[in-house]
RNA sequence: GGGCAGGUAGCGAAGUGGUUAAACGCAUCAGACUGUAAAUCUGACGGCUUAUGCCUUCGGAGGUUCGAAUCCUUCCCUGCCCA
């Protein structure tokens, strides 16, 4: 029923950084296909943020392998977590949420999770179910159960407190909490980013003190947001999220760094390990690595859509970017004198394509804002009184102004 | 509980009574060049009916002053040291 060892351990260990220790995950793996019994592979999820993009799927891609070879997917989304809120790092404390709010959340995780996933071999359980019902007593035995001096390994808390940061001790409380997650699912194995490897490693010693099988750890390496530097965050809005448009996927794909060409194929593709080597190869080779990245851009819209609407982006992108043209559909606005007024100025700021007409104004001055591809150099230019125009603004804004 | 140092625009960081809407760097936006890449260059980067003009900002609230981010009072927050 499950494939070989070889065979499983071939397809796991693809783009992984870490497994810690593999000889625990082989032993799982071979008492599981004696048993024929599938292990149980965990995955947290933050429910605070529940937009996917690339970043997350690079883990998701991989949790979809253990599925694939037969294995369970297990999705924590961590609503206990969201609804305390983590003033962690420089941020600003983060809005804690609401029940309903972390439920809804945690289904929409779920949804955009399954273009991953399988939703055959997928489970999906809040942590708010065991942790909420701890007891401050029982969280005093959890805390005993680790030391400060261990909770100081980790770079994050090294780095911040020789910084002079402030540390809230409820942090110190967080790996615990992922950790009581392995417990209560029993996990044989978790998967997360690199940065997830002391919360992961947590996971290990409490399982082994609440007396488990301590769980094995995968990590994967982080995705560098289209920024080409930071990792991919929403925050950051260097992000390609899963579930936008065609249009979008493949626009800010071509405009990634070269350099991000082959870590994007590597970690957030489905090229098999030979197309993956004749790309580096050709990334080197002087060929226009534009023309790599179209490959690219392309497949990750297949991938959440299909090859139909990558091919169709892709002709929309040149048209609108290498013929000059405009897009296909272009958003339509209705403008009258009550809500637009009647200048170009007011029409900017009247359809949000500015955010204050200071900011209007700055664009008109500056050459970015054109009507019919016609330069705009006045601002105090008026709109064409009736009909139906197009207003551009940048390279990549375009709204059909009906005029009534 | 005591002492010290801090809280400035998205971030980092100058400024310590007037010429400060507030230097500089990063990020961002627009333009040039390109492959909507990188690098580079130019400009902008609180708001306002177009402005050598007005209004609102320097943790919060009050106060001194012709005038405050800059001085005083008080409150909140952070770090360090001592207990």
């Amino acid at each position: 029923m499950f494939p070989s060892l070889n065979e499983q351990m071939d397809v796991i260990k693809r783009g992984v950084s870490e497994i810690i220790p593999e000889e625990d995950l082989v032993r799982k793996l071979e008492r599981s296909i004696k048993t024929n019994e599938p292990i149980r592979a965990k995955l947290g999820c933050d429910p605070s943020r529940p937009d996917l993009h690339l970043g997350h799927s690079v883990v998701l891609r991989k949790l979809r392998q253990f599925q694939d070879i037969g294995h369970q997917a297990i999705l924590i989304i961590g609503d206990f977590t969201g609804m305390i809120g983590d003033p962690s790092g420089k941020s600003k404390t983060r809005p804690s949420l609401t029940i309903e709010e972390t439920r809804r959340n945690g289904q929409s995780y779920f949804e955009q999770a399954t273009k991953i996933l399988s939703t055959k071999n997928v489970r999906m359980e809040y942590n708010s179910e065991w942790l909420g019902k701890m007891s401050f007593a029982d969280v005093v035995v959890l805390a005993g159960k680790y030391t400060v001096a261990r909770m100081l390994e980790r770079d994050d808390f090294t780095d911040r407190y020789k910084a002079g940061e402030p540390i809230s001790v409820h942090e110190f409380l967080y790996p615990l909490a992922q950790a009581m997650d392995s417990v209560a699912i029993k996990a044989d194995i978790e998967l997360g980013g690199t940065d997830q490897k002391f919360n992961l490693l947590v996971g290990r010693d409490i399982q082994r003190e609440y007396g488990q099988e301590p769980q094995a750890i995968l990590t994967m390496p982080i995705l560098v947001g289209t920024d080409g530097t930071e990792k991919m965050s929403k925050s950051l809005d260097n992000y390609i999220g899963i579930s936008e448009s065609p249009k979008d996927i493949y626009g800010k794909t071509l405009r990634i760094p070269d350099s991000l060409i082959y870590p994007y194929f590597e970690l957030a593709s489905d090229v098999s390990n030979r197309e993956l080597a004749e790309i580096k190869q050709q990334l080197g080779s002087g060929i226009n690595p534009r023309d790599i990245k179209r490959k690219l851009a392309r497949d990750l819209v297949r991938l959440y859509y299909n090859p139909e609407a990558a091919a169709k982006a892709e002709e929309e992108f040149d048209r609108i970017f290498i013929q000059k043209d405009l897009p296909d559909e272009v958003q339509e606005f209705r403008l009258n004198v009550q809500n637009g007024g009647s200048t170009v100025l007011n029409a900017l700021t009247a359809t949000q394509l500015a955010s204050s007409k200071s900011e209007a104004r700055r664009l008109i001055e500056q050459g970015g804002v054109s009507v019919d591809g016609v330069k705009v150099t006045d601002f105090n230019a008026a709109l064409p009184a009736k009909g139906e125009f197009i207003l551009k603004v940048g390279k990549r804004k375009f709204l059909k102004i009906i005029r009534q």
